[in-house]
RNA sequence: GGGCGCAUAGCUCAGCCGGUUCAGAGCACCUGCCUUACAAGCAGGGGGUCGGAGGUUCGAAUCCUUCUGCGCCCA
């Protein structure tokens, strides 16, 4: 066996093997059900930082159910994600000299289903890489026909129980996109700006007027009013009269409005209902005109009068020259505000009037909030329902505007039939057969032609797809029976920047539809009992990762590098539960590129290691049917049972741990376990001397300790302990450690722990010695331990001398009443050794070193004695507090004892 | 402007419904070792007035108030 581990080879043989063993593999049968449904990343995406951590903590609790026995259900799929995948396929064409605008809708979406059959599929690819063990028989899309189909089934039920609209309402328009955006995917940022003051000279008197502030001097042409604080002295009054708007003399009235900010600016606000959310509100309160001077790219429309056809950045350079002329540019200023960009385009948002679909969310929200204030959706960490609560209260709700105006998507099931005046009439329905015959109802005319009708144009939001997720992926709008067993699902592993858009919104969609999908279901209408939250992945200076800032290392590089049970471990040592975690790779001196290395990875692959060396050894060893000497059977014995107790308890810590989502803690507990325990104290506790055998019983016990470790393990690092648990001893067909579950262990309680902590306590302090007196430690020591009860009641037993003799390397320990001559004391805790040490010997040092302690444990003592002697403390803490300080004083006063005498002893 | 969260060793974090002199872990650092599983290792070591100030208490990293700094969300 080679000497070091080899992850790429190991993690190429178990994959396949796993899958070719259908181990990832859920259908419904009679055990309970773990089930996990994946966020589906989006088809546009490759594997990065936050999608390997948010997979691996779904895949450490998927394989624990598994594990436990339970039928584990990890749903994959991918996300259409409307915008960011047409903005892709529009740029691919774009590249191929072909422009949107040119193709049919069906073109297009040939177009965008052959770019998603080529690269949709990558991630899901790559998560292979990192050892998920979805049941990838069940991957799921978003847009494909089934799932597309349940989307058409609730918009259309949303729409007869009443809770969709259509409405012309203020909404984010993407000018570049030509499409509305969700409040989520505008980005606010902090933008360098002008303001320009700008003067209104008053209809009535040229003389008189008024200067308003603005950032945007090209929409005075859609201005229909200015207005002012009602209490403002300035301008109360031109209140009621009318100004004119530069260069186009438009009469437009002073209207007094309280939302005016004094302070700001001049107090006097352009009031351009068109383009502006606050002055829409405004233009509503005092019935202005609305006057849209842009079309929906952006450009100067005819109603504008000026500048037509211009950019709206360019009317703005070509605006200022005339204004200056014209005297109305009184001044400008440099100014600082918050700019919304679209998310995809980063084109700069254009508030904008149109026409959308709206989803009432009132009763949603509140749906969504009791769920989790009753206690059926438990978040993990738990802080993240305050966000979650304030979110959902009913005066921050707004309508979901749920209408996308792009082709990827499900296409709006509304049909429209023009009426002679007034609005068409509207038909929502599941197909355009339906909506015909709705129509044809309700205009009382059979021979309506189909042609009459025609279908919205618009998609449905991605998320409207998305939060039926954990219903469609099981078909449950279809045909309930596996839903009926998978759901509700048990965990849903995400991010919290998506708690409102996806958590919140899945959580109503459970509680709206599973009641009449699974009539009777008595697990709950949630579509998950816990939520954990993941940070946001950072670099080293705490910035999200993200491809634009190019501070994220490659996911493929780190997994050749350091494979991906170390890069699972790097990323789980990182990530204590919801805080934002901090990845290592540093950053190249001169270039400042990322660097695709870690040590949190590194240390991984360490352990892993760490692992195959211990196997090594194992291997090795020459198998007796009997320990070779009383001794050595004595000290195996007690390892053994030690062990047993140890892995009894370290069981406990584990499902203490995961219960509470500490992924991270029960790693490194684990960690710690192997480390320290397994290989540095119990290994070398029944390594045989070189060249000696070990006993059958022994190294069969070892093996079963091993396999045990390697099943507490494996849910986090799945690939090297599946190869270890394969060479630890042969198994038979199906004997794989992906599927088997802890033994279980019910050792006789002997306290060895505190025992061994003792042992281990005893061996550290002689190792330490022999340190600070630079001594070899193939040099046997003689070690003495002073007779108390305590130290007799251990070290008289066989084995804890032996144990000790062997872990120090000792030629002899043995029992004395008062110090030996030419021995150095060595404190464990109240007892006390002597070591035998002949060299010349530094006494004021040594005395020093005593004194030192000395002072350390009167200090103590006091301490202790302080609280003894307060009335009050005695009085009011619990009983067995007291006792406990008690405890310590004596303990106290024993070992300050024995450090006098031994100073006394010095002379 | 409203809200949430964070501040503990050089770095990343644990401890936080008060009670071992409680100040911990890993990494990094220092010292000594190529000891026959592992130098990707072994044996040791140094390092923090728990952000500041008040308060509650017999007792505070832990509870309260306040200040400062940082992050995020909403407006």
């Amino acid at each position: 066996m080679e000497s070091h581990y080899h992850p790429a080879r190991v993690e190429q043989k178990w994959y396949p093997y796993w899958m070719e063993k259908g181990y990832f593999r859920s259908v419904p049968d009679e055990r309970e059900p773990y089930t996990i449904v994946m966020p589906p990343p989006n088809v546009t995406g490759v594997l990065h930082m936050g999608h390997m951590l948010n997979n691996t903590v779904q895949d450490i609790l998927i394989r624990r159910a598994r594990l436990q026995g339970k039928n584990a259900c990890w749903v994959p799929g991918t996300d259409h994600a409307s915008i960011a995948t047409e903005a892709k396929v529009v740029q691919m064409l774009r590249e191929k000299g072909i422009r949107k605008s040119d193709i049919s809708r069906e073109a297009f979406l040939d177009y965008a289903f052959e770019w998603k059959e080529k690269y949709g599929g990558i991630i899901l690819d790559q998560l292979k890489r990192l050892g998920a063990s979805a049941d990838w028989e069940r991957t799921r899309f978003t847009m494909e026909p089934a799932l597309s189909e349940a989307v058409i089934r609730v918009f259309v039920d949303l729409y007869r129980k009443g809770r969709l609209y259509r409405a012309l309402r203020m909404t984010n328009w993407d000018p570049q996109a030509l499409t509305v955006l969700s409040n989520e995917e505008v980005i606010y940022s902090e933008e360098k700006d002008t303001l320009y003051f700008l003067h209104y000279r008053a209809a009535h008197d040229p003389a008189d007027g008024l200067t308003i502030a603005t950032v945007r001097p090209e929409t005075i042409l859609g201005d229909t009013a200015v207005a002012v604080h009602p209490d403002d002295e300035r301008y109360r009054h031109l209140i009621g009269k009318q100004v004119l708007v530069p260069l186009i003399s438009r009469a437009i009235p002073v209207i007094a409005d309280a939302y005016v900010d004094r302070e700001f600016g001049t107090g006097a606000l352009k009031v351009t209902p068109a383009h502006d959310p606050n002055d829409y509100e405004i233009g509503q309160r005092h019935g202005l005109e609305t006057i849209d001077i842009l079309t929906p790219d952006g450009k100067l429309h005819e109603k504008a009068g000026l500048l037509i056809g211009e950019d709206r950045f360019a009317a703005r350079k070509k605006i200022l020259p005339l204004l200056q002329d014209g005297g109305h540019l009184i001044r400008t200023e440099e100014y600082v505000h918050k700019v919304g960009r679209s998310e995809r385009t980063q084109a700069i948002v254009e508030p904008r009037l149109t026409l959308q679909w709206f989803l009432d969310m009132r009763d949603f929200a509140r749906t969504a909030m009791d769920a989790v204030a009753e206690g059926e959706v438990h978040f993990h960490p738990p802080h993240f329902e305050n966000m979650y609560r304030s979110w959902l209260q009913p005066e921050q709700t707004r309508d979901w505007c749920i209408s996308r105006q792009l082709w990827w998507g499900q296409r709006i099931p509304a049909w429209y039939l023009e009426q002679p005046s007034g609005e068409p009439l509207v038909f929502v329905a599941h197909s355009a057969e339906e909506a015909l015959e709705e129509a044809r109802q309700k205009t009382g005319d059979p021979s309506l032609p189909a042609g009459a009708l025609r279908q919205d144009e618009d998609v449905v939001d991605t998320w409207f797809s998305s939060w039926l997720w954990p219903i469609s992926v099981f078909d449950g709008f279809r045909d309930s029976r596996e839903l009926a067993y998978y759901y509700p699902t048990q965990t849903l592993v995400t991010g919290w920047d998506i708690i409102f858009f996806w958590v919140a919104r899945m959580i109503m969609a459970g509680y709206e539809w599973t009641p009449a999908v699974l009539p009777g279901h008595s697990k709950g209408n949630m579509p998950f009992h816990d939520v954990y939250f993941t940070g946001m992945v950072r670099d080293k200076l705490r910035r999200k990762m993200s491809k634009s800032l190019g501070n994220s290392p490659d996911a493929l590089a780190l997994l050749d590098k350091y494979g991906a049970d170390g890069v699972r471990f790097g990323m789980l040592s990182a990530a204590a539960a919801g805080n934002d975690i901090v990845f290592d790779a540093p950053f190249e001196g001169k270039s400042g590129r990322i660097v695709n290395e870690s040590q949190l990875c590194d240390q991984g692959l360490r352990f892993c290691n760490k692992l195959w060396n211990a196997l090594r050894l194992i291997r090795q060893w020459e198998v007796v049917d009997q320990p070779d000497s009383g001794v050595t059977a004595a000290i195996n014995r007690l390892a053994v049972q030690w062990m047993h107790e140890k892995l009894v308890a370290l069981r406990l810590e584990q499902e203490s741990a995961l219960r509470q989502f500490r992924l991270s803690e029960a790693l490194k507990d684990l960690y710690r376990f192997i480390w320290d325990d397994f290989c540095s104290w119990y290994l070398e506790l029944i390594k045989p001397a070189y060249g000696s055998p070990i006993d059958r019983g022994t190294l069969e016990e070892t093996i079963d300790f091993f396999s045990e470790l390697m099943t507490f393990l494996h849910p986090f690092m799945p690939f090297v302990t599946e190869e270890i648990w394969h060479l630890l001893r042969p198994r038979r067909e199906g004997e794989d450690c992906i599927i088997t579950p802890l033994p279980e262990r019910h050792p006789q309680a002997l306290g060895l722990i505190a025992d061994m902590a003792l042992l281990n306590e005893m061996v550290s302090r002689i190792r330490e010695f022999r340190a600070e007196k630079q001594l070899s430690p193939k040099e046997p020591l003689s070690v003495f331990w002073e007779a108390s009860p305590k130290a007799d009641a251990l070290l008289q037993r066989e084995a804890s001398r032996a144990l000790i003799i062997k872990m120090a390397h000792l030629d002899q320990l043995e029992r004395v009443t008062e110090e030996p001559a030419g021995c150095v004391p060595v404190m464990t805790g109240t007892e006390k050794l002597f070591v035998r040490f002949e060299a010349a010997m530094d006494v004021e040092a040594e005395k020093e070193k005593l004194r030192q302690e000395m002072a350390y444990y009167e200090g103590f003592i006091q301490s202790v004695r302080q609280k003894l002697t307060n009335e009050r403390f005695v009085a009011g803490a619990p009983a067995a507090v007291v006792e406990k300080e008690r405890q310590k004083l004596a303990d106290g006063e024993t070992k300050l004892r024995a450090l006098e005498e031994s100073i006394k002893r010095l002379g």
